[in-house]
DNA sequence: AGCGTGACGAGTA
DNA sequence: ATACTCGCCACGC
C-alpha cells in the first residue's frame, strides 16, 4: 500500500490530545475550544470543535465550551445538568424560567490548566 | 481546484 | 444585548 488512505480504526493523533486534555479539565470548571487549541500549541478553535463533534461522546464535552459561554444548541439541556451537577459558575441562572438558559459564567468557570486547585466560591 | 459549511474567536456597528 | 464581518483550519461536494 502505497495509498495513505487508512482506516479510522483508531483517533487521529491531534484527537486523542484533544480528548486527552478535556479529561484534564477537573469538575465544575470548563476551558473554551480555543484554550484547548492553544493549551495543545497545534490547530485552532475549529479543529478542537471538529474533534469534539466526532469523538466527544467518550470525554465530558460539558467542560469544553465556547468562548462567550453559550451552551451547546441541542445538547444545553443535557450540559446545564452536569454544570448544576458539578456546581460550574453560571449566570442568569434565575432566569432560566423565562426560557432563557443561563449562560456559563467564564469568569470564574475558565480553567487556565494550570492548577486544578483554586476553589471557587 | 474552488466553494460552502462548521460543537469558533474577536472586533465593530 | 444582538447582528455582521473577517480570520482561522479541516472536511465534503
Amino acid at each position: 500500500m502505497s495509498k495513505e488512505s487508512e482506516p479510522e480504526a483508531e483517533l487521529p493523533d491531534y484527537a486523542e490530545r484533544v480528548l486527552e486534555v478535556t479529561e484534564l479539565i477537573p469538575r465544575g470548571r470548563v476551558m473554551t475550544y480555543g484554550d484547548v487549541a492553544e493549551w495543545l500549541q497545534e490547530g485552532g478553535p475549529r479543529q478542537v470543535g471538529r474533534v469534539m463533534a466526532l469523538y466527544g461522546g467518550a470525554v465530558p464535552w460539558w467542560r469544553v465550551v465556547r468562548a462567550d459561554g453559550a451552551l451547546l444548541p441541542g445538547h444545553e439541556l443535557r450540559a446545564l445538568a452536569h454544570y448544576r451537577e458539578e456546581n460550574t459558575p453560571l449566570r442568569d441562572a434565575s432566569r432560566a424560567s423565562d426560557g432563557h438558559l443561563p449562560r456559563l459564567d467564564m469568569k470564574r468557570a475558565r480553567w487556565d490548566g494550570r492548577a486544578p486547585t483554586e476553589a471557587h466560591t
